[in-house]
DNA sequence: GTAAGTGCAAATGGTTTGCAGATTC
DNA sequence: GAATCTGCAAACCATTTGCACTTAC
């Protein structure tokens, strides 16, 4: 099978975030690097599957939170009860369809924010979402 | 009790959203737009308890997202499992401390969002969140 | 060889739902 | 008086956790 993104890809990926390297780990980048993604968890599992199918939910749930915090994907808070990750890093804002829930990558050309937020003492900067909720045209 | 948001404010707006009106419904209207106000279902069915200690959590949270569907309060997602509801409707954006879970308006000469993204074919603008998280300075 | 990762299944916790009884207009 | 709302407790469901086993280096 002819892969963009290999599994020595994603070794050296894991490597280089400081990730102990496993089969699982593997083919959890890969799911998610190959393409830029947005998927939930549950989607990212039944991906994995398809490639491997001895990797359990558990694991992917938990991998997921690994790579969040290892700032290699970004959690979008897209809905209450759904947790959709995002394989690109770079600053970026989002397009979110409520009915489908698709969610799609705005350039900076469409939009931007300007001006930076008065920040408490003692708190510091973490992230800016921007998400646009669209929905689709009533009948 | 000298209540700046009385009883007879919390029936007008009911009627005005055309929601029948009942005890419970005007004692969360009264819990919400007494003041501005960033808080979670849990949060406001306490500050409702204290008022009137025979209204349900479920009565709450049902009020809550008719409210919601009303255009009466904004539904915030600042966190999965977490759902901040917002007294106030008009278009602003948010700051949200990871660590201690609060939120704070961000005024308009603080932060601006700028153009407007290609809609695709077919849907609806609904809302543009903008929430800056921010976790309290290590330690 | 040892520390760490994984799978399973059960626990979690905010939110919702079904239904009988109470309220509103 | 009829339709609706509320309370209770059980159901939901994505996510997490505990623990015995397996794996990586």
């Amino acid at each position: 099978m002819m892969n963009t993104y290999a599994s020595s890809d994603a070794i050296a990926c894991l490597r280089q975030a400081g990730i102990p390297v496993t089969h699982q780990r593997i083919e959890i980048a890969r799911a998610l690097f190959s393409a830029p993604v947005h998927l939930s968890a549950d989607q990212i599992w039944a991906k994995v599957l398809e490639a491997s199918p001895d990797v359990s939910r558990a694991t992917v749930y938990n991998t997921l939170r690994l790579f969040s915090e290892k700032k290699m994907i970004r959690e979008l808070f897209v809905d209450p009860q759904r947790v959709v990750y995002d394989s690109t890093t770079a600053p970026h804002y989002h397009l979110y369809n409520i009915d489908s829930g698709e969610v799609r990558d705005i350039s900076d050309d469409e939009l931007r924010v300007i001006g930076q937020p008065r920040l408490p003492a003692g708190v510091v900067l973490d992230a800016i979402d921007v998400i646009v909720r669209v929905r689709n045209r009533a009948v």
